[in-house]
DNA sequence: AATCACTATGTCAATACTTATATAGCACAA
DNA sequence: TTGTGCTATATAAGTATTGACATAGTGATT
């Protein structure tokens, strides 16, 4: 039951279910996502639950937004969870899941393309997240130890993102290599 | 809709639900969770779709079991799920969601105990793939790369595991370090 | 005036997953 | 023989998530 643990520290900040989504685009892309059909009628049963409050107000840009703040008790049940200790061993990752069936191809170039294909997505995350770590640092002379803690705690989620990636695209390589060995011993036996 | 492609996987070999159930405990902790009472209905319903079939034998030390295997058309599947390219972007992370929002928790000290026991989490889990990895080695002179294909794939999905929690751990430890530093600091300033 | 891209909020149906509960066989020990 | 622990299968209710669809305002361009 995380993500209306995230939708409360979000709204730390006022922000509307739109705001929401792009937040999830643009900074927890890393541990989380979720899709506006899932965040719209979560925010509307919190509000029934008195945890968050709203009000519709004006836009910047576009129509006007129903704008969700944090109610007291939300806040006391955002503390709990963090009181709580971490949540741990719910991970899914699809493709790991595959590498373990991975000799079910029989095709070895099939597997092959397979792991190429993981390690391009691998770096291209890798340059993502490290073109958000170069910005942050270009920009904020307070980086990283000096930021306050509403900036410092997703500081360190990036930077657990960035050795999770670096090491995917190591094991991506060192994959790629054992198995072109597998390939060339399987053709000369 | 990875858990139907898992389960087609393992019955590579003929296996009872009980059977499967065990598996994800022992062999594929690391990247996929799944409760009995998700995987008997699931298996019920593939086999109604003809992906696997099913017939009643004697157990060694309980009663009867129903052993699945897989049907040519759950082959089919299976390779095309290995075939569509990873599985990727669907990762939940709910202790990363949890350091993001930390700074919620007022007192300093909570935070640091939430990283102490994430720390001791990785650490256990560290270990139990170190001792998962050298019984394997110390078993089967073939480690790692001798390893046929249905167990070299599998061994690639330690490796990554023990690469990702020693990152983990690492973290973990910098982060530690570095909230001590803050703690210091605000006491200081 | 029409179109396009983006902003903004929602519903619906289907699937995926969790937690609790029920039932029963089998082996072994107290 | 009573209990304990493990093996084995299953269902029900509730929650979480996905994917498809519907609707409409707003600003800029054609």
């Amino acid at each position: 039951m995380s993500l209306r643990h995230i939708l409360l520290g979000m709204l730390q900040q006022p922000h509307s279910g739109y705001d929401i989504k792009k937040e999830f685009e643009k900074s927890l892309r890393n541990f989380w996502r979720a899709e506006l059909s899932q965040i719209y009628p979560l925010l509307q049963k919190m509000e029934a639950e008195g945890l968050i409050s709203s009000k519709v107000g004006a836009s910047d840009i576009g129509p006007r937004k129903r704008i969700y703040r944090r109610a007291a008790k939300g806040s006391r049940e955002l503390n709990a969870w963090l009181s709580d200790g971490p949540v741990v061993g719910t991970e899914r990752i699809g493709y790991l899941a595959q590498v373990y069936f991975l000799g079910h191809l029989k095709d070895h170039d099939k597997a092959i393309t397979f792991m190429e294909e993981l390690l391009a997505y691998m770096r291209r995350w890798l340059d993502l997240l490290e073109s958000s770590e170069a910005e942050w640092r270009a920009n904020d002379p307070r980086y990283p130890d000096g930021l306050p803690d509403s900036e410092f705690y997703p500081q360190l989620t990036l930077d657990l993102g960035l050795r999770k990636v670096r090491a995917n695209v190591e094991w991506c390589e060192d994959c790629l290599e054992r198995m072109q060995k597998r390939r060339q011993r399987a053709r000369a036996g």
